[in-house]
DNA sequence: ACCTATTTGTCCGTATGTATG
DNA sequence: CCATACATACGGACAAATAGG
């Protein structure tokens, strides 16, 4: 199985999930194109709720990672294409700091600050 | 009460719930440091269950209106300082543009066509 | 320093709705 | 039209954090 639940760790089960995912989409064992299992089969695999694997689903889609549709299930978003997505992000995150009355220089700054 | 749920209204409660907050604090009849009732509260004052209050709060937080911790409640944010909130969204942006692999300048770039 | 009550946070189980292949 | 799989909502339980005594 693709994801194993550590009972001993502290963090909330929904996020070790979430990592675990993040990391196999970041080291190439799932692709963009791959179809994540449907979250009740997992969640009875690695023996949580299916609410738990959704929710899980749920941060990497808005994560941009995955896509989540009804009946297709959960699929990796080609590495590629994803610009229009950062677009958004970009979009929405001017618009907050603007929102904050930052200026466009600080706004500039203040990505800069984190690369 | 602040809030009104529809039956009528298509859009799931809990987002109803989020558009009214966020358009009592943007039109001032929340100000920065106020505190919303309980989640428990609000819940039962407008029939729904608490989840739900809880799930729209966390919206809230996410998107830097408020903040929520234990017993502390959850509190409108006041408009000056949320700087570092800013920050955080902007280092979780350039992470995400890395990794899908920008370039430093081709995030900036993509910050600055936004603005 | 300790205890208690309050409030959010997580997780489970269940039911029902909605979209889609 | 049907089967599948995500989406929303309910209810209950317990854990974690913290304000206040």
């Amino acid at each position: 199985m693709l994801i194993r639940i550590d009972a001993g760790d502290t963090r909330p089960l929904y996020e070790q999930i979430v990592l675990q995912l993040r990391a196999a989409i970041a080291d190439g064992s799932l692709a963009g194109g791959d179809r994540l299992p449907p979250a009740k089969e997992l969640a009875e695999a690695i023996g949580v709720n299916a609410h738990t694997v959704l929710r899980a689903y749920g941060e990497l889609r808005d994560a941009g990672l995955i896509e989540l549709r009804p009946r297709r299930g959960a699929v990796v978003v080609s590495p590629a294409p994803p610009r229009q997505h950062l677009a958004e992000l970009a979009r929405r995150f001017t618009e907050q700091a603007r929102d904050h009355g930052l200026s466009a220089s600080e706004i500039i700054d203040l990505i800069a600050e984190q690369l």
